[in-house]
Parts: structure tokens; C-alpha cells; sequence
DNA sequence: GTTCTGACA
DNA sequence: TGTCAGGA
């Protein structure tokens, strides 16, 4: 029996793929410790070391090309610059980590939050929301691949956006995004009358909106402009087929009614 | 049965 | 990075 081990042997023992220590070999970071007659590799106790030593550096991210470098010619203190610079990147990643569960707590509360709701309303209190514009829209037009082409210059990831449509009083449409901070649009919090629905396609949406406000009218509610229509198209999920929408309107406080206040969601700061 | 190289998704 | 073919 040999002292020194297959290729198959190794990757067992570093809980590795044979491929990947052929692939280390191709890129002259790890070779065996010779060739044996039937020409299969072999490697013994010092390639187990540094075998170790590449897949320590590839789990702090090094690249391979790096690790070629640094094998070669890496200091003490450049070896600490790369786990400070692995540390940096790796509280990045945790951040982007969190996003993504804030992201799917959002949607499935949204999703609790919408079932059962359909067509009941409610007034919600809401905080305040900035947003900013993305796409004009004339009155009475639809949205359609082409214009999304022409007109997004950067386009969200449209699976996981709240897109708010403003609707002004002349029915034109601004499409618009959430922002962080103060931007083209301010909704300022207050109470909101809300309702949630579903619409198998987007012709229905008309009705929708006229019903609310007849809802509104009913109830005597005076309500601010713009008319906000929230698609949430991460809940279609839940629902093949069907479009996810909540509408809004802001409730005008009896003084706000009083002084007439108009189109305080301006806030154009070109 | 194991490993090799090379190609491919 | 995994998988497959075809040969040793």
C-alpha cells in the first residue's frame, strides 16, 4: 500500500470535488506530488496542507487568480489586508442577506394583510411615502412593453416593487417608485382611505376606480388628490393569473377641506 | 472500478 | 461547478 493518496482519496478527505482539484491544478495552485505510471495523480501529506490553505483562501473569497498570487508572494500584513477586505465584504453581503428577509416578511404580510380584503374598505393610517416619478403617462393610455423600453432608463426589479401610479386630476398617470428619501412626490401620512383588490386584467381597472370613489361619495369622505394605485405584483404569486392592487386616497382633514388645499403632493425640486 | 482529458451547459 | 463521453 502507498503512502500517498488518489486524486478521489483527497477530495474525500477535504470534503472537495475531484473536479475541483483538477480545476486547481489547471490553474497552478495545487499539484500532485507526482504522476504515477498508469498516469493517474497523486498526492500525499503536503498537498493535504495546501489544499487546506486554497480553500480557506477561497472561503474568505479570495479569487483563484489571487490565491495563485498570494501563494507566490504574500506577506504577513497583506494576508491581514485580505481578511480585513473578506470581513467588509462579507457584512456586505449580510446586509444585502437582510434585504432579502425584510423583502419576504414584507410579502407575506402583504399577502395576510390582502386576503380576505378584497372590496372592503378601510381607512388606514399611513406614514409618510416618497417616491419618485418613472414613467408620464398621457390620459387614457396603457402601459405597454415598448413604452417600458423606451422610457425606463432604470428599471427596478419589477417583481419586488410597490409601483405607485398617481393618477391627476386630468387622468394623466405618473408611474412612480418608492424612494428613500424626499423626492419628485411626497405622500404625506395621515388617514387613508384604502382598498385592496384583484383583477384578472387590467380593462377592469376603470370600474374599480369609479366604484371607490362612489364608496367615498357615499360615506362623505373628502378625499385629496391624487387618486394612488399601489400594484404589488410579488403577491400574483399567491394567485396565478390575477394582478394584486390596492387603491388610495387621502382623507383632507375638515381644515385642509376648508382651505381647498390642492396638490400638496407636489414636490418638485427640478 | 477508477481515473484521464476534453467539452459543454 | 457538475456531468458526460470515450479511452486507458
Amino acid at each position: 500500500m502507498k503512502e500517498e493518496i488518489t486524486i478521489s482519496e483527497l477530495a474525500r478527505i477535504m470534503n472537495v470535488s475531484v473536479h475541483q482539484i483538477r480545476y486547481f491544478e489547471e490553474k497552478e495552485i495545487l499539484h500532485p506530488a507526482y504522476t504515477d505510471d498508469n498516469s493517474y495523480r497523486m498526492y500525499c501529506m503536503d498537498q493535504v496542507y495546501e489544499l487546506a490553505q486554497i480553500l480557506l483562501l477561497r472561503r474568505l473569497g479570495v479569487s483563484v487568480p489571487s490565491i495563485k498570487q498570494s501563494l507566490a508572494s504574500f506577506t504577513e500584513g497583506q494576508y491581514e489586508e485580505l481578511l480585513h477586505h473578506s470581513l467588509l465584504e462579507t457584512t456586505a453581503q449580510m446586509e444585502k442577506l437582510q434585504k432579502h428577509q425584510q423583502f419576504i416578511s414584507k410579502v407575506l404580510q402583504e399577502q395576510q394583510n390582502s386576503t380576505g380584503q378584497t372590496e372592503q374598505y378601510q381607512v388606514k393610517q399611513r406614514k409618510v411615502v416618497f417616491l419618485t416619478r418613472w414613467i408620464e403617462m398621457e390620459p387614457h393610455t396603457t402601459l405597454h412593453a415598448r413604452l417600458l423600453a423606451e422610457q425606463a432608463a432604470h428599471p427596478p426589479n419589477l417583481f419586488e416593487t410597490d409601483i405607485h401610479y398617481l393618477y391627476d386630476s386630468s387622468n394623466a398617470i405618473t408611474i412612480c417608485l418608492e424612494a428613500e428619501q424626499p423626492n419628485d412626490f411626497v405622500l404625506s401620512a395621515g388617514d387613508y382611505l384604502s382598498s385592496h383588490f384583484l383583477l384578472e386584467h387590467e380593462n377592469e381597472l376603470d370600474q374599480w376606480i369609479e366604484r371607490f370613489h362612489e364608496h367615498a361619495a357615499a360615506h362623505s369622505y373628502v378625499l385629496a388628490e391624487p387618486l394612488i394605485l399601489i400594484e404589488k405584483s410579488y403577491l400574483s404569486l399567491f394567485s396565478q393569473g390575477t394582478l394584486h392592487y390596492e387603491i388610495l386616497k387621502r382623507i383632507e382633514s375638515k381644515d385642509e377641506a376648508r382651505e381647498g388645499a390642492q396638490d400638496d403632493y407636489h414636490a418638485d425640486y427640478n
